[in-house]
DNA sequence: TTCACATGTTAGGAATGCTTAACACTTGAC
DNA sequence: GTCAAGTGTTAAGCATTCCTAACATGTGAA
């Protein structure tokens, strides 16, 4: 069968995906940090850029920032609706753990058709986010006006985690130890101290842990139980 | 992410899956069947089955038969038994119709890890073949001896549908034919008559239809209702 | 100021998997 | 016996997507 989901390359809609990412998790969105996400060298990001941009998915301002056209917008939000949807599937529906429907679902967006798209929305009861708490574009979903980064939180004040960015998802290890621990939307714990590195101590319930700095400078979580 | 399924190009899985279902549907296995399945030309066969041998998937004897060595018969099988059960899945879990299940699947099976064979495979209760009636390889699926096809039924008996061929599920319009018209695994039906150039007319319970010859002769079927 | 680092681009190449055009060979029908 | 049809191969080429090596440029630190 021939491989077409829309009509556009799977690398394009790799592509439109990180930017669209990167841009999420505030991310300066230049080639250098395309390069990074997709694990692809400079020159090949490079080449692409260009061809997307001949192909109108994307702009490139003078200072190199990308942006994403209307329709390298309608693109990748479509992609990403389908990964974060794949995600909740893969886990409520087919029991995976977050890493394994991560990784999943990194092959799953390419895949899915509209058809199975509007099955498992039905299935699943139209989710607002993945499990890891990222709104699936066009779901409606606003986040807590309240929302901040863990390390916001002052110690001894407790927090909810609304979010676990798209960036940390791609550090190796991150969402065993997150998930392992417990440290998941909706899940509220206390944050017991911070150490001069910005390393937070936290208790969601279970055995206190700590939390590195760069972690917990983006982990989304509201103030409050 | 990387797609990679298992160490195989996505080539030879389509191959190996071709050549798996036309023996298996009893067509000669030369390169000429291959080209016409996967609607590619006979070069890009010729090239493709020389790569196929030189990696020891495929064997090809001295008249130009081909067929699976042992690491092809398990790619092959591993691909047949992903896309049958993706088939189960979209039928049952997300209740997509016979089309749409086989033109999905043939996306799906390239990306069915075995976290998730596992997981389907369980909710769905080990199925042991597709919707179509076509065995799910490793799930010890034997087909009844008395097994015909249903132009080797009298006219006036009865028969029980037990498979639909894959080679019949690449015929466009077949399936949408097939399931309208109730000719599907597990119903019964009566063969009212054949006429001279072998189409069938049978009635499995609502308005009697005609099944061309071609067609009639690769449906398989046990005798009685 | 100078050096190092980050960033982007060019140039040259490679793997994958297709295509069409052209040719060679076999085999069955007449 | 001849011709057509079916089959496989070679040759040349193309699109996609990646790579390394090398180079150009800008910016911040010492």
């Amino acid at each position: 069968m021939a491989y077409e989901p829309t009509e556009h390359h799977p690398a394009f809609e790799e592509y439109s995906e990180a930017i669209y990412e990167l841009a999420e998790d505030g991310v300066p969105v230049i080639q250098a940090r395309i390069s990074e996400r997709l694990e692809v060298s400079r020159p090949a990001v490079s080449e692409m850029v260009r061809r997307m941009e001949r192909e109108d998915l994307v702009n490139v301002k003078a200072d190199g920032e990308i942006t994403l056209t209307t329709d390298g917008k309608e693109l990748a939000t479509t992609i990403v609706s389908r990964h974060r949807l794949a995600e909740c599937f893969l886990t409520d529906v087919l029991g995976l753990n977050w890493t394994d429907a991560h990784s999943e679902a990194g092959r799953w967006e390419h895949v899915i058709s509209p058809t199975v798209e509007a099955a498992m929305l039905k299935a699943l009861g139209d989710p607002q986010t993945c499990p890891h708490g990222n709104p699936i574009p066009g779901s409606g979903y606003t986040e807590p006006e309240d929302a901040v980064v863990l390390s916001m939180i002052d110690a001894g004040d407790s927090f909810t985690v609304v979010r676990i960015p798209e960036e940390l998802e791609w550090e190796a290890g991150q969402l065993e130890f997150l998930e392992s621990t417990g440290l998941m939307p909706g899940r509220s714990g206390v944050v017991l101290a911070f150490a001069p590195d910005g390393t937070a101590t936290v208790d969601v319930g279970d055995n206190p842990f700590g939390v590195g700095g760069p972690t917990a400078e983006r982990i989304v979580v509201t103030p409050g139980a």
